[in-house]
DNA sequence: CTATTGACAATAATGATTATCCTTTGATAA
DNA sequence: TTATCAAAGGATAATCATTATTGTCAATAG
């Protein structure tokens, strides 16, 4: 994500708006994300400008679409390779860059001539650890509207593979 | 995916079909596949079917949901921990039964309490990479057909990211 | 036999993403 | 500086995958 201005692009208030949001951005956004923070400081941008820039970013180069949540896509400026922990309660990712040196033994690669690898770790984040300890140590029973909360964050879970992964 | 019948759930043809049609799978079908392949023999079942029964079988723990293509979510019925090889032409995924031993070290994880983790590993088959060595020997231009084919492959590719990623 | 329940099909609704269409604007050079 | 024009933006429609709703049916319990 290098320069403000790269060479090539037509720099616009728009784009200069979301790569100055995508600039060291370490949160991952989905466009949405970008959309509406860039919303605040100027609302007469279109998600379809913010779309038609991912997609011109992504074929720069300069954009990773990253495809480890089911219910959008998420971007990353930070082009290095790299892995992703991300917390399977509120799905906040952080980024690992451990070369983990990796590779699959030729009788196992199907003659595949490979390219590149991706690690999802799968965990809890601490405040997330600590926003669910209460229930162990409680014995009152979790009102309705709890477990409903709870229920449903889990069915759209980011990751549901993840949790029977393990 | 053990018996057919487990426990607990009740059976039907719909259910058998799907079942039946998942049962040593390992083409880590989307639910679009399920419902065309039984559809041959079952043209009275309906997609909604599909979709419930596969969320009845992501809840029981029988089925997994990958995240692997940004396009459509796939499915795998093996749900032993394991890794996947796609095929970044194709889109043919393939398992990978190492065991890496990766982990990341305690002063990475961000306190994260660790559950799993999973890797996608990207390359392209024996088959894809034939079909591409042809232009490295021949000198005659790509025909604007061809390559607009080629270019909206690319465009719709399932892993946009993997290319970058390397 | 009748009520209950779970599953099905049909179909509507959602939500994210992409496409279209017309207007505006940034960059270039006369 | 101004004319030019392809690139970019905005509004909005269209798609596509997935989810929700509704009425019906069949198996089963009572
Ligand atoms: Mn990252
Ligand atoms: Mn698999
Ligand atoms: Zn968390
Ligand atoms: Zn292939």
């Amino acid at each position: 994500m290098k320069n403000i201005n790269a060479s090539g692009l037509k720099m616009t208030p728009q784009r200069v708006a979301i790569l100055e949001y995508l600039h060291g951005n370490t949160d991952h956004p989905s466009a949405e994300d970008i959309y509406r923070e860039i919303g605040k400081k100027y609302p007469m941008m279109s998600f379809a400008t913010v779309y038609k820039t991912i997609e011109t970013l992504k074929n720069r180069g300069e954009l990773l679409e990253l495809t480890i949540d089911p219910a959008r896509r998420r971007y990353d400026p930070d082009t290095r390779h790299h892995h992703h922990l991300i917390c399977v309660e509120c799905k906040k990712i952080v980024d690992i860059y451990e070369d983990f040196q990796i590779s699959v033994p030729e009788d196992h690669a199907c003659s595949f001539e490979m390219i590149g690898n991706h690690i999802e770790f799968y965990g809890m984040c601490p405040e997330c650890k600590k926003r669910k300890e209460p229930d162990l140590w409680e014995n009152s029973p979790v009102t309705s509207a709890e477990q409903q909360k709870r229920e449903g964050a889990n069915r759209n879970s980011v990751l549901p593979a993840v949790n029977k992964t393990l």
